[in-house]
DNA sequence: GCCTTTCGGTTGACAGTGTCAACCAAGTAG
DNA sequence: CTACTTGGTTGACACTGTCAACCGAAAGGC
């Protein structure tokens, strides 16, 4: 029965995190989906940054980045500048509009994180994540 | 910045534990979706069981159930008979074939999860679900 | 040098999923 | 009876995940 429980846990429980954000990102009227966010979240976080190292960092299909990069791009979060050694490749960073953007989605999710912990010890947050990250590499 | 954390961790463990469900499912020959099990699975552990009932119980829009609720019909693995209380509802139950496909399921399940829970301690596992299950109650 | 293979990225196509709104028929309350 | 609610269906649409084909650039062998 606990085999099923984990399970239904995890749907339920990335579905109601995926609602959240969402309803968090709709307040700012920022036309941004929770695929959007992540990738920028990675861009930020990685230094320098390529598409394929997005795909990497989130696991996600090269395919499904270089589309989301575009909506981006277009939307004039981030900038695109050539790679210095190798011509197939270009290097992403934040415009400052998309820095100013990433600074309310901040926001926004600091909320949707208190929200999410509220009763929580940080003891319960770090055991979370640590065997979040457990199954995760047991899975891969 | 465990707040991010915490989101990439839930979207990647609840990434590949789908992917590996599909995987374990493909291998059955069986024409089935994640969200179709799911399905089946609410419905053997509801009893009587109707439309909404599976609703409330994965958290899902009605009308997807609809949809999900066909294509189980068609395939011969759920029954309908009539409501006897109310002629609007449908009380759904497995046939012998949903029987036996929701069988082999758990065999894929069994195996997926005891993957999932490699290295950890029963403990560890009730740990997670304790607390998945609070930031589920936050979140709703 | 050239040829083949690999790699970064793009594009097209498609299935699965989540969400919303409109709707119908059956039930319920006034 | 009328008005409102409820169970279920349908249509439409956006988001997401996945696969395969492709292009141009790079790397390695010869």
């Amino acid at each position: 029965m606990t085999d099923t429980a984990v399970g239904e846990s995890l749907h339920q429980l990335m579905h109601a995190y995926k609602r959240a954000l969402r309803r968090a990102y709709a307040e700012t009227e920022l036309n941004l989906t929770v695929s959007h966010i992540r990738t920028l979240k990675a861009i930020r976080s990685l230094t320098p940054c390529t598409a394929q190292h997005i795909a990497q960092r989130t696991q996600r299909d090269k395919a499904q980045i270089t589309r989301l990069l575009r909506d981006l791009f277009d939307a004039d979060i981030i900038a695109k500048s050539p790679h210095p050694e190798d011509r197939r490749s270009q290097i992403l960073s934040l415009t400052n509009h998309g820095r100013s953007v990433l600074a309310q989605v901040d926001g926004c999710e600091r909320d949707a994180h208190a929200r999410l912990s509220n009763g929580m010890a940080q003891t319960d947050l770090d055991a979370f994540l640590r065997l979040s990250r457990l199954m995760i590499a047991n899975l891969n």
